[in-house]
RNA sequence: GGGCGCGUAGCUCAGCUGGUUAGAGCGCACGGCUCACAUUCGUGAGGUCAGGGGUUCGAGUCCCUUCGCGCCCA
């Protein structure tokens, strides 16, 4: 076998492991055969021109995780990978190299612009999938898939157009959300509202006779476009002007005062400008009361022909212009600064216009039923369960969603119009005939409704393939708890509705990565962790471990370098550990799980130790408790494993009894296999490189068996060793308060009580964890000496000269006081006959022992105490 | 306005089904290059688990409430 170097050389390692998985065929279902279970997750397409932030190397992370685990449980483990087109993203940034350019896609036309982003995907488009292997992402490259390559562009053709036969897609004109500078339209997800000091301004509505209603209004332009003054009805101010005639601003078009229980007589003026055209409540409130609906704004967001002399001004020039313009017509009345609410776009901030428009919609409420069961039925699990509710109300809630853009990247819609008859024809191939006089529409499908379609259609939909047959549906669909709408509820639906079935069975929501201080991560803040540096400079292990034990379910979490450095000293400490057992072991190694008949106590102990983390870990896994389970792996590796199991061993691996050593190194090796098998799914590359390193059955530990109920659990041997760990610790802490050199060797002097022959057997325990070279247990105490007790145990170091009595005294009293203090709490348990009768057996038997315990160590200290004073 | 999350050591966070004297990392103090490891080892200081009330034999954990912070929806 190989000698492990000194340290673990990612670099090296990292990507020639990586390699050898893949050209195996490790990551493909099929290395477990055809009768296994199936196990998979569809990968969120990262945008195909993005590059890998922190928030994909937590799902990256995540899946691979789950992914690792089915494998080694010898599921068919699929985990398809792929990429989104991501239409706006993309878009925007071919658009930004032909403006670097000096041209635009306007000038160089729809088609050429198309090549331009076919060639810009193909040389960038790679870039990302690389990035993901870096993190030792074991999905399925053979089964890669891209949102618009010819076959989930099929699907998209298929859904929408089934979907329209069914009358649920339909064109149609209505108010909807404006992106000016991207001149598209955007589904009421993609906005987001974002709170900004702005202005109100007060003014007066001319109504005949010379009278006026004071209006506020936080965007004076839309003025332009007010097709109503509105009042309450009950509003004695106002009353007696219901039913007359306002007069628009500086266009003088005439316009009706209405009357409307929507409106609040204590908001500002209590009267209401309504401007059907622009704003969402008021389009509501137009359909209500018949009103004219006016659009004054075009597609650039300048103000369009009914403007009538504002025409051509941007609408925030159009704003100062208009309201100076007033002023002058001593209509104005104040302008208050106030906090308020606008619509943005989730890309790059603009203000969105809600805008007149026709669009294509999915008319989502049938949809959103089918949705909804299949979570209320159980059909679906989401965890964090908490996400349901949060799942329910939008669906329930839940509005058309306009789904046409006016973008040239993507699923072109699949309709075609008649050029001399209007009509409209949508087909899953077209044009309709050869007569020339059909023309496709213009727009194109908005990206999530591609992505809706993803599990499933990832797997071959609309066609029946053998992939769809056996790996349909998934198993977990993992990503972030912020796309739970525009994503997870849209594939549910359109999963529940095209293929009667849940695309999967559960929905794991991971937290956003934020930096060490909670706050988002961005370019501008330079807060920034680039997990691509981080793998550089510490390994993909420790980034993936960092990311996977820092945080619990659900929730946000702050990384930090620090973090990932920790990780990497974890690998570090493992590989150490490797080295050390490697370093001690023969030709032959017995591989697997040690008979415990003839073991000694320490290697029965870590034995039941390792056997109730295997247990733990299992019990954690089935609650998606990923986090936890890791730490608890660290924990084991680095506070029993290493620190005392491997210390103790020493004894037995340096000396001379050939059966003792034989046992001992079966125990650490298959200790360290197992505690490798647990790790992988967290440090995929360190825990293959070592286990290679070591005596295995088996050709990678990435297919090797997940350890489950190693049935190895010793109550008596956990006591004992407890109870020998326990002296370690009290006699490190004598040795340091009474400052004795670390290297001198002690003899102790020991009434072992009821230990007796536990402490003969093990004293070299001791020798090993703190120095102490024997135990002596004929001699009785000297009084200059420092007395530690555990249970009815004695053990006494001979500090003569550095002991001083009244030191030692006071250290007496306080462990005294302790332990009555404990014995007070364990007896008033104990005479409760409520916690006697109503608290689980091993917990009163627990508390009976431990108060048996801690009166015996009473004793010995009283009784000391007594001889020192 | 509705919903959700969070508030535990100086900082960042764990604490899973309620059950030993509430843990970790970083930072801090003291001491060690001991034959796997200074990417380390040993020891220590540091917490009225946000406040109040309740359920329970027993609450950091469950329920109610107040305060503070954050997110989502309207």
């Amino acid at each position: 076998m190989k000698e492990l170097e000194k340290n673990f050389n990612f670099h090296e390692a990292e990507g020639r492991i990586y390699d050898w998985w893949e050209t195996s065929g490790f990551f493909k279902p099929e290395v477990a055969g055809e009768d296994a279970e199936p196990y998979v997750i569809s990968m969120p397409p990262p945008n195909v021109t993005g590059a890998l932030h922190a928030g994909h190397a937590m799902f990256v992370s995540l899946e691979d995780l789950m992914i690792r685990h089915a494998r080694m449980k010898g599921k068919a483990a699929l985990w398809v990978p792929g990429s989104d087109h991501a239409g706006i993203a993309t878009q925007l940034q071919v658009e930004k190299a032909l403006r670097d350019e000096g041209t635009s896609r306007e000038a160089v036309g729809r088609e050429e612009f198309l090549r331009r982003t076919w060639a810009w995907k193909e040389k960038y488009g790679g870039e990302i999938q690389n990035q993901v292997r870096r993190l030792g992402a074991s999905c399925d490259w053979t089964r890669e898939r891209f949102t618009l390559d010819n076959g989930l562009s099929k699907a998209v053709i298929e859904a929408f157009v089934t979907l329209y036969e069914q009358g649920l897609i339909y064109k149609g004109t209505r108010l909807i959300n404006w992106s000016p500078g991207l001149k598209t339209a955007v589904s009421d997800l993609e906005v987001e509202n974002e709170e900004i000091q702005g202005k109100l301004y007060y003014f007066k509505y001319p109504v005949e006779g010379s009278e006026f209603i004071p209006v506020a209004t936080t965007r004076p332009e839309t003025i332009l476009g007010d097709t109503a003054v509105a009042v309450h009805p009950d509003d004695e101010r106002y009353q007696h002007l219901i039913g007359k005639t306002a007069y628009v601003p500086m266009l003088e078009r005439p316009i009706p005062v209405i009357a409307d229980e929507y409106v609040e007589r204590e908001f500002g003026t209590g009267a209401l400008k309504v401007t059907p055209g622009h704003d969402f409540n008021d389009y509501e409130l137009g359909k209500k009361h018949a009103l004219q609906v006016i659009s004054v704004l075009n597609r650039d967001a300048t103000m369009n022909a009914n403007a009538g002399p504002y025409e051509g001004l941007d609408r925030f020039e159009c704003r100062n212009k208009l309201w100076q313009d007033m002023e002058a017509k001593g209509l104005t009345l104040k302008i208050e600064d106030r906090m308020m609410v606008v619509p943005v776009t989730q890309r790059g901030g603009e203000i969105v216009e809600p805008m007149i428009s026709e669009q294509w919609f999915v008319r989502m409420q049938p949809l959103a039923e089918r949705g909804l069961e299949a979570v209320r039925s159980g059909a679906i699990q989401i965890v964090p369960e908490r996400f349901t509710k949060v799942y329910y109300h939008w669906l329930e809630n839940i509005q058309d969603w306009c789904i046409s853009r006016q973008l040239w990247w993507g699923h072109r819609i699949p309709a075609w119009y008649h050029t001399g008859t209007g009509e409209i024809k949508v087909l899953r191939e077209g044009p309709p005939d050869d007569s020339g006089r059909w023309v496709q529409d213009e727009d194109v499908l908005d990206t999530w409704f591609s992505s809706g379609l993803w599990p499933f259609s990832t797997l071959g939909w609309p066609e029946q393939t053998p992939d769809l047959k056996r790996f349909y549906p998934t198993s977990v669909m993992e990503t972030g708890h912020d796309i739970l709408f525009f994503w997870v509820a849209r594939m549910i639906m359109m999963g529940m509705w095209f293929t009667e079935e849940v695309p999967f069975h559960t929905v794991y929501l991971h937290g956003l990565v934020m930096d060490e201080k909670g706050e988002k991560m961005s370019k501008t803040k330079g807060n920034v962790i680039d997990p691509l540096e981080m793998v550089a400079e510490y390994g993909a292990d420790a980034l993936r471990f960092a990311l996977l034990t820092a945080g619990s379910p659900g929730n946000d979490q702050n990384l930090s370098v620090t973090k990932i450095e920790y990780g990497r000293n974890f690998g570090n400490k493992l590989w150490q550990m490797a080295r050390f057992i490697q370093s001690n072991l023969p030709g032959d190694v017995l591989v697997g799980k040690p008979e415990t008949a003839g073991l000694d106590l320490p290697s029965r102990w870590i034995l039941s130790r390792l056997s109730g983390l295997v247990d733990s870990v299992n019990r954690l896994y089935e609650g998606y408790q990923f986090g936890e389970a890791g730490r608890q792996m660290l924990d084991f590796a680095w506070e029993e494993f290493a620190p005392f199991y491997i210390e103790i061993s020493k004894h037995i691996l340096y000396g001379d009894d050939e059966t003792a050593k034989s046992s001992s190194r079966q125990v650490l090796v298959f200790a360290l296999d197992t505690l490798l098998r647990l790790l992988h799914p967290y440090m995929p590359f360190i825990t293959e490189e070592i286990w290679q390193h070591m005596p295995h059955e088996g050709e990678s530990i990435s297919l090797a068996k997940w350890p489950e109920n190693l049935d190895l659990h010793d109550a008596e041997a956990e006591d004992r060793m407890g109870l020998l760990l326990d002296l370690v610790l009290q006699i490190r802490q004598a040795r340091n308060e009474y400052n004795v050199a670390p290297g001198k060797r002690l003899t102790a002097i020991v009434a072992a009580g009821s230990y007796r022959e536990t402490l003969e057997k093990y004293g070299y325990v001791f020798t090993r964890l703190c120095n102490i070279e024997a135990l002596d247990f004929d001699r009785p105490a000297p009084s200059k000496a420092a007395t530690l007790v555990a249970a009815d145990v004695t053990l006494s170091l001979p500090l003569e000269e550095l002991v001083d009595i009244e030191a030692e005294r006071e250290r007496l009293q306080k462990e005294l006081d302790n332990l009555l203090r404990q014995i007070q709490t364990s007896q008033n348990k104990l005479a409760n006959d409520g916690f006697v009768n109503g608290a689980p057996e091993v917990v009163v038997q627990r508390e009976r022992d431990k108060l048996t315990d801690l009166q015996a160590s009473l004793g010995i200290v009283e009784e000391r105490l007594r001889v020192l004073s």
